[in-house]
DNA sequence: TTTTCCATCAATGTATACAATTCGTATTCA
DNA sequence: TGAATACGAATTGTATACATTGATGGAAAA
């Protein structure tokens, strides 16, 4: 009897989410979806930093059973973005401009690291072709003498590709994983913080910099100089300190996923 | 009918666990004893590394549901033993001796940026003050000529506590964070293979010259050479990586836990 | 004999009932 | 009035029923 109601309470849940409420993607499992959904709702902001958030509302909010939901915040947890409470729950986390700037210089580290090993090993002929091929891409972009966001996201897309090549020739599953790890920060990201300042003046002379350093991090690549990419790298990286500093003032800084998580003190 | 037995059967290995059988601490929930006894079932290779490894039979062999067991297998994934498989269900990770070797290089990069930002920050003269109380430990079990197991295994506690202070000391959560994540391979842990070679002759002057090493980096932090400081902590992981090298021999090698994922070719 | 399709089953995905714990609040006693 | 305790609501922990999907094996047809 029981059961009954149940199963038909079940359907109708089931049906009314999958049926009426095709906004997302909905060919991904609920589990995927609620993690997608709730990644998406604490990057933007929606949910406060800092604020505690417990399954239920979370049910409630994205319409899925408690089971996904607990599976997409243990996932989130892992992923740094959440807290969990000793007492059970968790908290969306918060970050100090101090955490952002390790995040980016262990970022440096490991792409260092990446970058040695690479050298040291010697890259498999047809990725270093690819990376090859992906700056000559971002080249195509950076010859117009200003740049439209367009442009700009353009940039975006090849430079993390051209990074996700250089984990890729280090040849290595342990490193590559660890990166993505440490990339689940969404500002320890290659170009976390160039979308905030499309507008600036110096932007596009930033990138000519980034894209000069992937030249050289290639050729030292090529040349076995293990040495010189692990430092180039690490460089690299503080381009993005450099950007994360001034964007920290920029007025578009609330359109980029996950500032809101920054907390100004401290 | 297949209900009733099933739930009896449930109800009565879930009382036994608890109150006839507290070989474990009991003290614990559900989800803790699970991922204890799973992981442990995993590194003592008593689940065949590259087998694939469903929730039903871990539930049978466990005594808890499928929840907290669910729970346990997403968190071993994500600690690296085991790997989702696309199809559903989990693969017990196997590790070829490259990404062991790797995952020791990645320790000691990460402890290198840990070390060279405690040097470069300062570190806290609190936890600097129990670092060296920590080596001064160290030294008096190295004043015997010959270590016994005893010996040995103490010198593994107290240099697991002082690679913690290291850690503690960049005062970074965020580094110290990965860190953990990357010596949840059992193997990249800071005295993984000291245990595999206790019977060596040269094992004792290997833990002097790791001390050496350790009382080093200590100096440099405290004279704030952060370059020197990331050096020998990078140098200081190439020992674990020789003592791999050595202990895949050594006839001892099976009794280290996780050793058994490690597979031999490639 | 081989290939394809269907049936059956086993495993995971999902939802929810039930248990235990925790936190807030109110009431009572000192 | 303040503190402590107990009660209740809310939230997480656990178990399990139900749904769905993917794999496996067998039978039939080419």
């Amino acid at each position: 009897m029981t059961t009954a109601t149940q199963s038909i309470a079940n359907n109708e849940a089931g049906k009314g989410l999958a049926a009426g409420a095709p906004l997302q993607t909905s060919s991904d499992s609920v589990q995927v979806r609620a993690l997608l959904q709730l990644r998406e709702l604490i990057l933007s902001g929606e949910l406060a930093g800092g604020s505690r958030i417990t399954e239920l509302a979370v049910v409630q909010r994205l319409g899925a059973s408690r089971t996904p939901v607990r599976a997409a915040l243990m996932r989130l947890e892992q992923e740094g973005l959440l807290e969990a409470l000793p007492s059970g729950g968790y908290a969306i986390k918060t970050f100090s401009e101090r955490d952002v700037s390790e995040a980016i210089e262990l970022r440096g580290t490991l792409e260092g690291l990446s970058a040695r090993l690479a050298a040291e090993r010697g890259a498999a002929p047809v990725v270093l072709a690819e990376a090859r091929a992906c700056l000559d891409a971002i080249d195509q972009f950076l010859q117009a003498p200003t740049l439209d966001d367009q442009a700009f996201s353009s940039y975006v897309a090849l430079n993390e590709q051209f990074h996700a090549l250089l984990s890729e020739m280090s040849g290595s599953a342990v490193i590559a994983r660890q990166l993505e790890h440490v990339m689940n920060l969404p500002f320890a990201s290659p170009s976390g913080f160039v979308l905030a300042q499309a507008n600036s003046s110096s932007a596009r002379d930033m990138l000519v910099v980034a894209q000069d350093q992937h030249r050289q991090v290639l050729d030292a690549i090529t040349q076995r100089e293990g040495s010189r990419a692990e430092a180039i790298m690490r460089e690299h990286s503080r381009l993005a300190q450099r950007n994360l500093r001034e964007a920290v003032q920029s007025p578009r800084l609330d359109q980029l996923p996950g500032v809101r998580l920054i907390r100004k003190q401290r």
